[in-house]
DNA sequence: CACTACCTATCTACTAGTAGGTAGTACGGC
DNA sequence: GCCGTACTACCTACTAGTAGATAGGTAGTG
């Protein structure tokens, strides 16, 4: 797949750890509001050691993305193999997100999806392609419980995969301000329960 | 209600239009990008001039809140107040967000809860208040229409209020960098549409 | 005279980004 | 085994520009 180019002539996991630190930071902040420095003085190390790993901001923010909708597809890819029915997959799915806002954070891409204009295209292109993967991977699923019978749609499986998305990306929006992981739970079951078989409801 | 200290020299519009700007740059751009040089630009005046009428930016970001919270809920009363079923004014609630979206905005409060962790605790306590006046709202609309059967829930009023709230702000976040109000739209109305009476659904 | 509205000029702190240097390491040739 | 080359990783020191905020002024008005 890659060829190598000479040979690494040294592996260092401080690429890897900026982008942890600007994950935390635009998940909690936004991607506006934090610096090269602020992420130099987490990592104890100089604003142009950042720089050496990712010369701009815009292309540090275009990686930060591409790892982290990677990193989501893997877990996707993981719940979509489980042998369960569709809607368990389902809350599984909101399972996700609940533990991203246990830690007090936000969907990357939903932070990033407010200061929408303000990003430059190359970010831009990779926040409409998260929300892609994650819309088809939904369809999928929902396609493959109206098939099983155990969940009962109102519509095409596109639109309640958008529906569903976007429902669980506000539920974690709305209940950060009041630090309450049980805001999200509750609407999240309220939206996955709707989509439930009737009979077969929790 | 509000006692008039002395009297007002000079009536400026310059407080509103710095608010409007400001609102504008929110909506688009997020709280953390714009400046005052970029309101200041805009309305052609100077920087000093936007600190005179606000101190500083979080007491802008304050006011801004407010009047954005206000005009929200003016809007809110007048829905409340027409003669139609519980299901219509959930609609007509949905229409409200849908307009903002047109103009390629979010809600305000939105971008914010997104930036949450990064505002001054005023802010912070405006933005609460805005969603908790819209729950609010929305739980007494739900629970009319639940008396005069037209709405079935699935749970107690303020939870369907919540997931209702948080499914709208999550569908404008999404739909934005698709450009395109179809997809909220199609999200609200499967939302909505899930609330209705069975027979009586669209 | 007190007040509002707005101005010029300036401040300090910080922004993203650059120039150019040092230390250490893997490898090919000898 | 040793040496030069090429490379990575990280550094110090710096730039030009912008951030939010302030001091102190002018013009107009009731």
């Amino acid at each position: 797949m890659k060829a190598v180019q000479r040979r690494p002539v040294a592996v260092s996991d401080t690429r890897d750890r900026v982008l942890d630190a600007a994950e935390r930071l635009v998940q909690t902040m936004g991607f506006n509001w934090f610096s090269y420095a602020d992420i130099a003085s987490e990592l104890a190390i100089r604003k142009a050691s950042v720089h050496h790993h990712f010369a701009t901001k815009a292309e540090l923010g275009r990686a930060m993305i591409a790892r982290y909708s990677e990193s989501f597809a893997a877990a996707l890819d993981a719940i979509g193999r489980a042998r369960v029915d569709a809607a368990t997959k389902l809350t599984r799915y909101a399972k996700l997100y609940e533990t991203v806002l246990r830690d007090n954070r936000l969907c990357l891409c939903a932070v990033l999806a407010a200061e929408y204009g303000s990003l430059p295209a190359p970010m831009q292109a990779e926040i409409r392609r998260f929300f892609d993967r994650n819309e088809h991977w939904l369809a999928k699923v929902i396609e493959e419980g109206r098939q099983a019978k155990t969940i009962t749609i109102n519509g095409s499986p596109i639109d309640v995969a958008r529906m569903l998305l976007s429902s669980l990306e506000g539920a974690m929006l709305v209940a950060r301000p009041y630090g309450d992981a049980k805001r999200f739970a509750a609407a999240a079951a309220l939206v996955v329960s709707g989509l439930r078989t009737v009979g077969k409801s929790t």
